[in-house]
DNA sequence: GGCTATTTGTTCAGCCATTGAATTATTTGC
DNA sequence: GCAAATAATTCAATGGCTGAACAAATAGCC
């Protein structure tokens, strides 16, 4: 019962073509195959003449080409297929996590054009540092996506903790980040991006939404709302909502690694007690499977599991289904809350998939209500590492087809 | 990051009029004093010449009236108020419960002008017979409103279950109900609402989804997003995330009841263990404050512990305070998940908020991740009984308020 | 090979709604 | 009584969509 169909502000002259520009941009983008003119005058109910005058102004700007005349069966002149440019306006998505930096660039149809990272214990550095050398990374991102037609249009910044609106980070507790103003930070360098009207230079954000944004524009297609769980050594839920990311009042959603699962239970660094986090967050399963963990940087940890898991390691099987349980009486709750149809487990629950889904689909079935009506599907997720930072320069170029006027009018 | 902007269709030629209604129509809605064409155009970024055609489209409509000149200081020529129509469409809201039928209208300024509640017990009135009544109610009502310049443009239906799209009631287990065809039953009577393009003739829905939406659209305005949770013998919660009801893949979501609040404990009816509503449902108040079920029907079971706790019977405030407590493990993984800055008690908790807040409160304080930086707001619903059957008539009228061109196409 | 049916894409006059400036209407303050 | 100020309307101009006609390009058929 969405009753905010209508865009927020007024709807003046212009803006008809805007939305028309945008409409007809996004059935490309969306199309599995690439659709004719006629095939998107049918499917967004414009006429003919309208939707080409639209696709003349995108094909001006450079935001979609013409494709070779797609096999078609039947008689009548061929079609010409429509396609996102790959060349043009591309996004910048850069990450600072616990154990690498990561910066990479992203094309309007969501192909990885470019892709760098660098593996370094970020705990001990300093903010500034962290970032002039991501700053760095991403002049030669850059230059690279120059060299093959790309234009940066904006860069987003995936960080493993709480922001706020205005991009400071708040508290990023493993990596020991506290109220660190980022954009104020990034603004003593060149700047990285071309400004295009509507499109923000730089947009920072919780690692587990822009991870979640990544999931939701792959291909191919997926389900438009989702939970996407990010395992790390916290562990945060980016959630998708009707093909938009639900950020809270805030922009402090997700925070799934502080649900109660066990109210009486172990204390919480957050200060309450029982919490997922102490449950199947990587430290706890780390320690349940009886691993020392002096002798496992975190970025070897899942890895060292999935071996031991794989090789039959009985504590580690254990440590294991006992995270997936309590994993599966917080997903149980999410999705009892939200009815949603999909689970995703990324980040450091990606490869452990294998043995964290049983356990969390034994609990979905044995508390969810409707679930004898409605299968739940908990699968990885299909982006490999470094999710984040391709979500991030997703959402710039996500932006520019839900809005390309203000790129056409640079 | 809302990216979803656009309408979804095509912006057609004839669109563009049918947004600025709704745009026009929203600000007089939402208005706090009856704003003049100006006022209107300054806010919606219209020109005063788009206001005063679109306001005269709604004038001849019958959808707003211009009021007498509000009082003014300063020089020039007088502003004449523009406020919603007393007369015109209305929506009829009809609720279902355990120990009572209810039937309202409401017009489109919100205001109740016509309410019924006939009290008795459905749980063994088979649902045919249940619907019949409210039928003749809601004739009665239908005339009252005609007397008074309403017309019934839509009609919605609480009922205190599952509900699938095509009004299908799944299970409502307090009721007895199971697969009823809520629609195809009430085929049988006359039509009790006239027919306008793009308002439903019959929604049905949740009860505790349209007591949210009651609270949503009540004045004075409150947040756009909040949880609303519904206090019954099950415990339901309606979520209303940027002004609109969030209703999950399939129109399932709010089963807060269902969450997991002491996973290996009591179990729960739904097949789960520990589920919130057998820690905080009202059985589980009832029994732990000794009070005998037998000698309560449903609806005085609350009136009762609220009396008690009044009282100071300590059986009644210890019950009171594990249930608030049970309720606040939950909420705050709601609170730490959403990211909501409001929580909302209806149904009978309104009446037991004077204790059940205080402990709802300080789980939130412990358990909620950011709590420090901002406070949760927990409040009882300003709807009092059958809010339900209120924000069902309101969802309906709201529709028109979003969507006036059917209503003036008629 | 030529004809027809079929489908794609473009052209163009017509039309609808918004725009912006000019005009009228109505009050306050001096 | 007049100037200033604010509200609302009028009207020619403009931008963008529409629908129908037309041109382009192919398959099927004889």
């Amino acid at each position: 019962m969405s009753l905010t169909h209508a865009p927020a502000g007024a709807v003046r002259q212009g803006s008809l073509r805007e939305l028309n520009l945008a409409l007809v941009l996004g059935r490309i983008a969306a199309a599995e195959r690439p659709p004719s003119r006629a095939d998107l005058a049918t499917a967004t109910g414009l006429t003919r003449a309208t939707v080409s005058a639209v696709v003349e102004d995108l094909l001006a700007g450079h935001l979609v080409s013409e494709s070779d005349p797609a096999p078609r069966s039947g008689a009548g002149r061929p079609a010409r297929g429509l396609v996102l440019a790959d060349q043009g306006p591309a996004g910048l998505g850069l990450e600072v996590n616990v154990d690498y930096l990561a910066v990479c660039v992203v094309d309007l149809a969501g192909e990885v054009r470019h892709r760098t990272v660098h593996r370094a214990d970020l705990r001990p550095v300093v903010p500034a540092d962290a970032l002039a050398q991501l700053v760095e990374m991403a002049g030669a991102a850059r230059d690279d996506a120059a060299d093959q037609g790309l234009t940066l249009v904006g860069a987003a910044l995936a960080v493993p903790g709480l922001v706020d609106d205005a991009g400071l980070v708040r508290l990023a507790p493993n990596l020991g980040w506290h109220d660190v103003p980022v954009p104020a930070l990034l603004a003593e360098h060149p700047p990285l991006v071309e400004q295009v009207p509507g499109v923000p230079g730089l947009v920072v954000d919780n690692e587990a939404n822009l991870a979640a944004l990544g999931e939701l524009h792959s291909r191919p297609p997926g389900p438009s709302s989702f939970l996407h769980i990010s395992g790390e050594v916290g562990i945060g839920a980016g959630i998708v909502l009707d093909g938009a990311l639900f950020r809270g009042v805030r922009g402090w959603s997700g925070e799934i690694g502080h649900l109660p699962v066990h109210p009486e239970g172990r204390p919480c660094r957050c200060g309450g007690q029982g919490c997922l986090e102490q449950y199947a967050g990587q430290e706890a399963i780390v320690t349940a499977a009886g691993l020392a963990r002096a002798e496992l940087p975190a970025d070897t940890a899942t890895a060292r599991l999935a071996e031991l898991a794989e090789a039959g390691d009985a504590d580690a099987l254990r440590a294991l289904h006992d995270a997936g349980t309590a994993l599966g009486v917080a997903v149980a709750g999410v999705v009892n809350l939200l009815d949603l149809d999909t689970v995703v487990l990324g980040g450091g629950y990606a490869a452990l998939a294998p043995w964290l889904c049983p356990p969390v689909l034994a609990e979905i079935a044995d508390r969810v209500l409707t679930a004898a009506w409605s299968p739940v599907t908990v699968r990885p997720s299909t982006l490999g590492a470094e999710a984040a930072a391709v979500g991030a320069a997703g959402s710039v170029v996500r932006r520019i087809v839900a809005q390309p006027a203000g790129w056409l009018a640079r």
